[in-house]
This record gives structure tokens, C-alpha cells and sequence, in this order.
DNA sequence: TGTACATCAGTGAACGCGCGTTCACTGATGTAC
DNA sequence: TGTACATCAGTGAACGCGCGTTCACTGATGTAC
């Protein structure tokens, strides 16, 4: 059953945004190959044809998943917007989608040098739009309002995540937004 | 080689205590009750005499944890001394006794109920301390700085700990406590 | 353009290891008298 | 207080399942002529 070279290319970015997905929602270790080609339409045997181990997926994985969440987030007209949208109950709800930062942090900390680096860039770059959008103050100013923004948007979604309490949750979501848009 | 009462339940306490470090360390899935055991100078087959599951000892070292971790925290005089004490590199290095919320956080989020209950409890308790600390403002606005205050002190120690740049993992703790000393 | 052959993406079975869990057994503790 | 027996915490082997990885095979694609 061989395949077109287009259908093969394809294919193999399926996987890599199958592999996006469910390893934001269960964390690497909560996830298979099998849940992985499933997902993307194939069977597990195939996956050796696109990648050399399961952790050269991941680093693909994170990688693809920061692009395209980070673009998203790039693509934000103000801090305000980015904001309404970070803070929100449907990218709380959106995990499989949503912030890497948010939903792999930990994992990533624990893990391979390659997440570790594409995390530490991505981050980077957040930090680097965030302070162009705040208003006050000098460079270093503005850098050190980026840096504990992105520090606390991260941290309100991780925890907006954990808690079983709608209401706590919601907090964390409305508070967060609040407070930090006063610094701008 | 049965064993007095007093010396099962010290066996119990430390494995309680041996897990609470290794989840903190590597995640639910990254230890395993092999090494729970010899960690707490056991072998792996007594372990159901005190714990029904894996997933019973999870509840329980997370309570555990929490219990421990979250006293120390309250025993600061201050909201300048948690501060210090938090954002510091040590406790950044510390990952398996520091704080449950940014070790666990993402993983109690996708795990059972007991935990997520536990950990839910110990972060109201928290925000209650930290928003008595407030000095400016009402008490809705002071509860809003807890809040965000405890997001960010929880979001900065999680990409302190991510980040392959020892630099930016400093200007993470450095920048968060630095704006976080203003709103005070 | 057509034909013959080589390539190789994908399939599904199988392997092997790790790990949660179970079990027969040991021997010191706890208890009944 | 001493003795006989029951209890049970801990041991180490074994079980069984899941999962990452490998492999023989298929059959359509790609290529050489």
C-alpha cells in the first residue's frame, strides 16, 4: 500500500499535529504511538517510516505546537486583546490547543534537551511582543512588566486548570485579568 | 519478619514522604512504586499492606505535600519574606520539596478527583494568607492582587524551572519579584 | 508512451521490557490462657 | 510471668498488561529503459 510522496509528507504532518494535540491533553507519558497514528488515520506500525523514536515525535511535536500557538498569539492586534483571549474560559477549556507553556511546562522541565530549547525560544519571543506593548517606564522596566505578565498569565491558566471549583477557576481568569491590565 | 506497629506506621509515613518528593520530582508517571520502596529502604511487595493503589498513595502524598510545603509557606512573617523564599534559586533547585502547585500542578489537572480536591484547598487557604498581606485597597481589590499575585509567583517558578537559560530563568524569579513587591 | 522492476509507505503480528499488582512464604510481634 | 498459637509486615518471585519498537509482508508508486 505505498503512497504518494505528497500523501506520505502529509501524513507524517498529521501525526505531528495529532502528536500537538493529544500531548498537550494527557501529558507525554499519558499518551501512545497506537492514540497517535489512531488519531492521525493510520495504524502504529507505520511510525517508524516518519520519526526515529518517540521522543524525536515530541520534540517535532512542541515544536509544531508553538509555532502555531505562538503565531496565534502573535497575531494579537494589542495586550488587551491577548489577554481577553489567553484569560478566557474556551482556551481554559482548550487545552489540546492552547498554550504550550501552559500545558506541557512541567513535562518539559522534566524532559529532553530539544522541548527545553524550542520552549526557552518561543518564550522568548512572547516576552519580547508582551513588551512592546507595555506603555510605562524605560526598556527595563517594560522587560521586567513583560516578564511577570507572561508569569502570571501562564500560571493564572495552569491553575485555572487544576482547581475543581468553577468559581475558583473563573477567579483566576477575571483577577488575573484585572490586575494585569493596570501595568500597561 | 513481621515488625512492630509503630515501626509499620513510621514505614508508612515514609512512604508517604518518599513519594511526595518523587511525584514532586518526576511526575505520577515517571516513578514507579519500585522506586517509592527502595527509596523508603522497603521492597516493592509490601507495598499493599498500607495503600489499596497507586492512585491511593497519589491522594495521599499530594495531601501530604501540600500540608508540609503549604505550612512552611505560612509560617513566613510576610509577604516579602514568602516572596523571597519562593522566587529564590533554591527553591527554583528544589523541585521534589518545594511547592506542590507549580511541581504538580499540570498533573493533578489531568489526574483523579482526590488530588485536584486537596490541591484546591491548599490554594484557597494560600490565597486567603497572601490577600491578608495586601496593605492598598478593599477587600475585593485585595483579594484581585492575591489572586494574581499567587498566579504569578506560581506561573514565574514553573518557566524558571522550564527554561534552558540560566538567565532568564533568574530574570524570571528576579522581574516577578520585583513587580510583585510593588503591588503590596 | 509503454513495460518491467525497484522502492518504500503502510499494515498487523510479534517481541521484550517495565511496571502495577498478586501471591506463597517467612519469622517476629501480638495475644489468649 | 511464661507458653502456644495466631497474626501480619515485609520479602521476592511471578503474573499480565501496556507500550515502544521491530519485522516480514503487501501492493501502489516511482523510475529506468
Amino acid at each position: 500500500m505505498r503512497v504518494t510522496r505528497e500523501q506520505a509528507e502529509g501524513n507524517r504532518e498529521k501525526i505531528v499535529a495529532a502528536a500537538a494535540r493529544l500531548f498537550r491533553e494527557n501529558g507525554f507519558d499519558g499518551v501512545g504511538i497506537d492514540d497517535i497514528m489512531a488519531q492521525a488515520g493510520l495504524t502504529h506500525g507505520g511510525f517508524y517510516r516518519h520519526f526515529g523514536s518517540k521522543q524525536d515525535l515530541a520534540t517535532e511535536a512542541v515544536a509544531h505546537a508553538l509555532a502555531v500557538s505562538g503565531g496565534r498569539h502573535q497575531a494579537q492586534p494589542s495586550l488587551d486583546a491577548l489577554l481577553d483571549a489567553y484569560l478566557s474560559p474556551a482556551h481554559r477549556d482548550n487545552t489540546d490547543g492552547g498554550c504550550v507553556f501552559a500545558a506541557l511546562g512541567s513535562d518539559i522541565a522534566r524532559g529532553g534537551a530539544g522541548p527545553r530549547r524550542a520552549l526557552t525560544d518561543a518564550l522568548r519571543a512572547r516576552i519580547a511582543r508582551v513588551s512592546n506593548w507595555v506603555k510605562a517606564g524605560g526598556p527595563a522596566a517594560r522587560r521586567r512588566q513583560a516578564v511577570t505578565t507572561v508569569a502570571a498569565m501562564v500560571g493564572a491558566l495552569i491553575l485555572a486548570r487544576a482547581v475543581d471549583d468553577p468559581d475558583l477557576s473563573q477567579e483566576f481568569l477575571d483577577a488575573t485579568r484585572a490586575s494585569l491590565a493596570k501595568l500597561v
